[in-house]
DNA sequence: ACACGGGCTGTTATCTTGTAACATTGCGCC
DNA sequence: GGCGCAATGTTACAAGATAACAGCCCGTGT
């Protein structure tokens, strides 16, 4: 997975959503793995649902459920907000898309698969989000709770700021 | 507007949301010291601020800014949501109440003066929600947005589960 | 005194985000 | 051919937040 495999890279790293890739890469990756995701799992990745994925993709920053709505309606007339809420808590819950809570939007998940809970870096410049995956910060985040006896669930992360390339 | 419905419990109606303790001096402790640092920074903790302060403080729950506003409406009938989110802003800009991003609601801080970013477990079931400071925690968030040179300016830290009473 | 300006509040209207509730469709199954 | 279930259609509304403008109060300068 192209978005994936820029995210475990050493170099300038964040930049996969800043610096020019092929971004069809992304989309038909995630797709494929939703696929098969969804066959493994014997759920139903419908038309609809895999447009909306499709739509969420369209970008690395998050999108609105009614830009989602807007998008999807341009091909499906009879889309109205429930059907839209409907195939991002679907999208959700198979863990293939995340809810960046702190924008009430949502963005495609790079770790699709392995169950866990997204940590984000969201620049207020340019809106990019990149999700994150940080053994040490998940590590500090169960400390955290376990000091208090608090059994953790769901972990919300997001760090807004500016990105290396913003800040350059 | 009065199809808005009345406030309502978030939680259970057993929701003793915390360890029993004298809650009248956190709400005492949490408006003397918003005067404080107040009057030290000479701005205007003004009798609406203070009044919408008192109700976010009446309990350890996050509470919706249209709960504040049917309160506050109570003595207030002017009361409008500009006049709720107006002070809400206020209060969040003086750093004495934090936005749990994950519940679109507000809750009292517990370390106002210090400037911070608040980390919060939420309790799922009772709804009491516990603002910790953990410098290893906050430390792994730095690391991780300086590892891919992302300059960090706002951190949002929510995490739900069940505290430890809800758990036992 | 009086005009001015800034900060706070009042007031109306609207926008954005998310759900409730019930109807309809399609398909596997018996 | 009727049943059950999952997915989608459809209508209506709830819940969260803001825009835009009006009025008030009070301190300052003249
Ligand atoms: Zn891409
Ligand atoms: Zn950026
Ligand atoms: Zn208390
Ligand atoms: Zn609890």
């Amino acid at each position: 997975m192209a978005a994936r495999g820029a995210a475990q890279n050493k170099g300038p790293a964040t930049a996969q959503a800043h610096q020019s890739h092929n971004h069809r890469e992304c989309i038909d990756d995630a797709l494929t793995r939703a696929r098969e995701i969804c066959a493994a799992r014997d759920v139903q990745l419908t038309p609809l649902r895999e447009k909306v994925l499709q739509i969420v993709w369209r970008s690395h920053k998050p999108v609105g459920a009614y830009d989602v709505l807007d998008e999807l309606a341009r091909s499906h007339k009879s889309a109205r907000p429930p059907t839209v809420y409907r195939a991002l808590d679907f999208l959700m819950g198979e863990g293939l898309i995340h809810k960046i809570e702190s924008l009430n939007a949502y963005l495609g998940c790079t770790e699709a698969g392995a169950p866990h809970s997204g940590q984000f870096l969201i620049c207020r410049q340019c809106g990019a989000t990149e999700e994150i995956v940080d053994p040490k910060l998940e590590a500090a985040l169960d400390q955290a709770a376990k000091r208090v006896h608090f059994s953790a669930e769901h972990k919300v992360v997001e760090i807004s700021g500016l990105c290396a390339r913003c800040a350059a």
